[in-house]
DNA sequence: TCTGGGGTCCTAGGACCC
DNA sequence: TCTGGGGTCCTAGGACCC
């Protein structure tokens, strides 16, 4: 029987904010998405105001201002590196781990059989606290779904201490039945619906439901899903990360935008980064999504997408870019006014695996020692010192990302460090 | 006025082939 | 005039996750 160990990083961002800013414990604090739209992270003073999850800032304002939340910016390259320190840490307690999100990962403790679960998870988590200062929950039980479910118990349920172990079975019943049946992993608003229509509120409804009926409305998924509630694990832990299947690169601008112009200039640079990311994964794609919407908050909301076949997979950013602003011109519709741009790579190979072409008009070699060249600069000299002409370089680009109360990148940057003194 | 971004998996439907 | 059915591949869209 194997056991899994769900280990959640609290509030995250929240977190990785007050371990370089002491004085925002105990205070209400808000993490925003790109271009500061909407809360993506919230301390528990926070939620307790009654911010919800993804709130966008306009609508809180006024929380905001009366109860002194301290809000910030995502910083990305600081939690990317705090989430590898508690990934670090995290490793010394098991042989085997997953991890799954920037925020969490699955620890397999099939064979700690002999061990206290609920003593050691403690140990893990004081640890975890101790060396990256970010404060965890920890859920045990025989399936993934299930210590999801331990977890989200044991960080709201005060007797829990942060750690609960349903591996025994003996307060399972308990358990699913204090778990609402949105609140299951799985279970997203959709089907959250379709349950409560026909009574089945929490956790423990769902485990005894009847599968025909789950099945119609929610697939294999949903079979697995009851399954895993009924203590057949269906997910097992990936050590590895599968290969790739995609790499997105979108934004929201700041304003609505109606020049093709500035679209194209915006879906170069998009690719661009993608282009390096898949450099840095060396892959290459064989196919190029570009999509563009209008923002869907208004009327006559519009979406329109185009595929792209490359002739031989590459991840030669000016190739790609030709590529895309094709495609883009294809949809493009005058007199819209766009909210977002976005391209798709996919058919993902590695790149020493690409099938080369008799009709290839590129000469691969050199494009390839071009690619290096300018990641080489761009490692050394800050992303962007050089790009492509394509990208534009006027000052006031409608569509560059806004982030006005971000922290510094105390740990990736050397010019940013803390100072004590 | 102001509403994120990056992923995966599954399904349905159309094109095509035998 | 009558006109099958199954397999595969591809794509778009839906639902979910963090």
């Amino acid at each position: 029987m194997p056991v899994f160990a769900l280990v959640d990083c609290n509030n995250f961002y929240v977190s990785c904010e007050r371990v370089f800013n002491p004085r925002l414990a105990g205070k209400p604090v808000i993490v925003l998405s790109n271009n500061d739209g909407c809360a993506v992270a919230r301390s528990n003073e926070a939620k307790a105001l009654g911010i919800e999850m993804g709130a966008p800032v306009f609508q809180i304002r006024e929380i905001i201002r009366n109860n002194q939340v301290q809000v910030y910016s995502s910083n990305y390259a600081l939690y990317g590196d705090m989430s590898r320190r508690v990934m670090r840490t995290l490793a010394r307690f098991t042989p085997k781990m997953e991890v799954y999100s920037i925020d969490e990962a699955f620890l397999d403790l099939s064979h700690f059989g002999r061990f206290d679960l609920t003593a050691y998870g403690r140990r893990v988590k004081t640890t975890v606290e101790q060396w990256t200062g970010i404060p965890v929950s920890i859920g045990i039980a025989g399936t993934k779904t299930l210590a999801k479910i331990a977890n989200r118990l044991a960080k709201y349920s005060h007797k829990a201490g942060g750690v609960l172990d349903l591996s025994d079975g003996k307060y399972l019943g308990q358990a699913l039945e204090a778990v609402a049946a949105a609140d299951v992993w799985g279970v997203g608003r959709k089907h959250a619906k379709f349950l409560a229509d026909r009574k089945i509120r929490n956790a423990r409804q769902l485990r005894d439901a009847d599968d025909s009926v789950i099945r119609k409305k929610m697939g294999v998924v949903g079979i697995r899903l009851l399954n895993e509630l009924r203590g057949i694990s269906c997910y097992s832990l990936e050590q590895s990360p599968p290969q790739r299947k995609s790499i997105v690169v979108s934004r929201t601008f700041k304003n609505e935008i109606e020049s093709l112009d500035e679209l194209l200039e915006a879906v170069s640079a998009y690719v661009s980064s993608g282009a390096e990311k898949l450099r840095k994964e060396k892959l290459a794609a064989g196919k190029l999504t570009v999509q563009l919407t209008t923002s869907r908050f208004r009327e006559n909301y519009c979406r329109d997408s185009m595929a792209v076949k490359l002739p031989v997979q590459t991840h030669d950013t000016a190739e790609l870019i030709g590529c895309a602003r094709d495609g883009l011109r294809k949809i493009y519709k005058k007199g819209y006014r766009y909210k977002k741009v976005g391209i798709v790579l996919h058919d993902l190979s590695p790149e020493n695996l690409v099938q080369a072409s008799f009709l290839d008009a590129v000469d691969r070699e050199r494009s390839e020692k071009l690619m290096r060249a300018i990641d080489l600069i761009n490692d050394d000299m800050g992303s962007g010192a050089i790009q492509y002409g394509a990208v534009g370089w006027s000052r006031s680009q409608g569509w560059k990302t806004a982030f006005r109360h971000r922290s510094p990148s105390y740990t990736t940057r050397w010019d940013q460090l803390p100072e004590v003194g």
